[in-house]
DNA sequence: CCCCCCCC
């Protein structure tokens, strides 16, 4: 390059570079005129750029241009790159004018492939942009419609490596339709769009380059790791799992759509998650004396002669079990409901067994009251069924924790901001 | 001179 970014600088020195992305043929229409336009990539030992042509160039070049291979490029013109349109690592794009000129070079085996910038999964957590290299398994190809009312074909395909994390990495139009993920193929993806949805996921662009199977010593070693371990390693996805078969995406609700929304007023049961914080929890009547059979847990009668009957098993024990019955005022900013959590959530809620609360009570009341204490004021994650339940003409909400979570506040942050986004526009 | 890259 002989001239920097001042007045129309010509590239005029002949170097081989290999073509590594070409695009098709594009037209376009809008106030400053219309044309027809293709652009491609190059790379050579120093680095790599992007190379546009319009109408009569691409009369001129577009079948001349073939991915993969060499050729001499001289005397395009030098642009500065919008940054905002391009991954590729260079401050500059050519466009080819009437004197450029490409001629076909004799492969070069010095001449790169393409140039990448792996990335491990484990850090697109906090990562902008990114190229990783990565295998494992596809969805089908599925049909979506566009806002724009543009049908388009789509397939999610999930990648690990061996930093024993999972993203997902959707492909779109032709790309996935064709692509065949049967035999876990390595895939090295160069330029995704990295994304906050459902955690972080990958969308592969017009401007990415996907390579199955790449001839390169990044894809040899993780194809053996794979093949020798890879294979049964459990790796944890940035992605929410949207896998057909496992669940369905989270129905995140407020405590005010909870009501706006009429959950619950259906036949069938409703399901929402919250972000939720306990205000109160009823620390009478939490816990009461259960069948100590294995599968009941049924109240029992104190019989105050040392045993407990069970009206259910029609037998009287030496013991009982304690079992959790816990109602608790839950709030977030809009709205407060009382919910149930039975044995399961309550251990989790308050960080202790029934029957160790259920000892402490008849032991100790200030430990007894601090594990309540401690809870109040707390925030998790509830996942929560809701069904209207009607007694002598009057209704109530019932409302019964099934999962408590911590708060991902990373997760629930970025979900915040996409609300706020769908709001704005 | 394009810059579309989608959907949940």
């Amino acid at each position: 390059v002989h001239s920097g970014p001042g007045a129309a600088p010509l590239i005029q020195d002949l170097f081989a570079s290999r073509v590594t992305n070409k695009s098709n043929i594009r037209t376009w229409s809008n106030s400053r005129g219309d044309g027809k336009l293709f652009s491609f990539e190059i790379v050579d030992e120093s680095g790599e750029i992007r190379i546009s042509a319009f109408n009569s160039e691409v009369d001129k070049f577009f079948s001349l241009v073939e991915q993969g291979k060499v050729y001499y490029i001289s005397k395009g013109t030098l642009k500065v790159a919008n940054k905002q349109y391009t991954t590729l690592k260079n401050d500059y794009e050519m466009t080819l004018n009437a004197h450029s000129s490409i001629v076909p070079c004799d492969d070069s085996e010095d001449i790169p492939a393409v140039h990448c910038d792996f990335v491990p999964i484990a850090e697109l957590e906090n990562k902008d942009n990114n190229t990783i290299i990565v295998c494992k398994s596809t969805e089908d190809v599925s049909r979506i419609t566009t806002k724009a009312s543009r049908e388009v074909s789509k397939r999610v395909i999930n990648l690990i490596d061996t930093s024993g994390k999972m993203v997902s990495a959707t492909l779109w139009g032709e790309e996935a339709e064709k692509f065949n993920g049967s035999e876990q193929p390595v895939v090295a993806i160069k330029g995704a769009r990295l994304s906050d949805f459902g955690g972080r996921s990958l969308s592969v662009l017009f401007s990415s380059t996907v390579m199955v199977n790449p001839d390169i010593p990044e894809a040899f070693r993780l194809r053996a790791w794979y093949d020798n371990e890879g294979f049964v390693t459990h790796s944890q996805s940035l992605s929410e799992n949207r896998a057909a078969g496992s669940g369905f995406s989270t129905n995140w609700k407020t405590l005010s759509d909870l009501r706006n929304e009429e959950l619950g007023h259906g036949d069938k049961a409703d399901y929402f998650s919250c972000v939720a914080t306990v205000v109160y929890i009823r620390k009478e009547n939490c816990l009461y004396q259960a069948c100590p059979s294995a599968n009941c847990n049924k109240k029992v009668t104190d019989l105050h002669n040392g045993l407990y009957r069970c009206e259910k098993c029609n037998k009287e024990f030496p013991n009982f079990k304690y079992r959790f019955i816990l109602s608790a005022n839950l709030a977030d900013f809009g709205d407060n409901q009382w919910v149930t959590c039975f044995q399961e959530t309550a251990e989790i809620l308050l960080g202790q067994s029934a029957e160790t609360l259920g000892r402490i009570r008849e032991t100790d009341e200030d430990a007894f009251n601090e594990v309540f204490h401690k809870v109040k004021f707390s925030t998790h994650v509830f996942k929560n069924r809701v069904k209207l339940e009607t007694y002598n003409d009057e209704s109530r909400l019932r409302v019964t924790v099934v999962e408590i979570q911590p708060v991902d506040h990373r997760e629930y942050s970025r979900r915040l901001l996409r609300n706020i986004q769908a709001l704005a526009s």
